[in-house]
DNA sequence: ATCCCGAGGG
DNA sequence: CCCTCTGGAT
């Protein structure tokens, strides 16, 4: 299966390519337990893991459970979380999701589908980061970078997260969806960027859909 | 479809 | 200046 045609052998392929590129993924977000990778995945969004990972360290420390977090200063945690952007809503979504846990999961982080996106602030995306990453449960989270590449490779067409992650998941192996994200993530990041995607240096580029070799 | 909303890169 | 960054709620 040297150039594969089919949506499903495009990711097949992508995955076993991608492994050998970047055996070592892991999640860039600095996270000590499930409570803060939930924080933190909060406040990933429309920015850089590189920015979380600069806010959470002093938000954890003044708050460093569901508990304390449920209780704090609205216009604290504003502070503490101005520089990732949204901070107003993102603020909402962390003293809310803090409540949730105390009020309906005795503090602690749920682990079906169901309750971490009935939570403030929590949709498929993040509910599935936590599920990969911190509980190690099957999740493929569907980012700007998943559902990009994914696209452009040609193994889905569709635009809408939840659908994209609909069509991957019977492509990949439940245990392996998480990792698969997070390649799809990394070779996002150095390789196919949004802007200026270095289609030369590739490991995809003779199969993928949209190379421009 | 639109809003939220700061910071860094090109 | 414009675009993008591990989105979610309305």
């Amino acid at each position: 299966m040297g150039t594969p045609r089919s949506p499903k052998g495009r990711a097949r392929e992508t995955h076993k390519r991608l492994g050998f590129e970047y055996p070592d993924a892991k999640c860039e977000l600095d996270h000590k337990n499930p409570f803060e990778l939930l924080a933190a995945t909060i406040l990933s969004a429309q920015c850089t893991d590189k920015r979380v990972n600069m806010v959470t360290p002093n938000l954890f420390r003044e708050y460093p459970d569901a508990e304390s977090l449920s209780e704090a200063s609205e216009v604290r945690v504003q502070e503490l979380v101005r520089s990732t952007g949204f901070y107003v809503n993102k603020t909402k979504s962390l003293l809310g999701m803090a409540q949730a846990l105390v009020d309906n999961h005795n503090g602690s982080v749920p682990s079906s589908m169901k309750e971490l996106t009935a939570l403030p602030g929590v949709g498929r995306k993040t509910a599935n980061v936590v599920r990969s990453v911190a509980l190690d449960l099957p999740g493929l989270p569907v980012d700007t970078h998943v559902g990009r590449l994914s696209r452009r490779i040609g193994i889905t067409e569709e635009k809408d997260p939840v659908k994209v992650e609909m069509e991957l998941n019977p492509m990949v192996a439940a245990s392996e969806r998480g990792l698969f994200s997070l390649r799809l993530i990394l070779h996002g990041r150095r390789v196919c960027s949004s802007r200026k995607p270095v289609c030369e240096d590739c490991v995809l580029n003779d199969f993928c859909a949209s190379s421009e070799i």
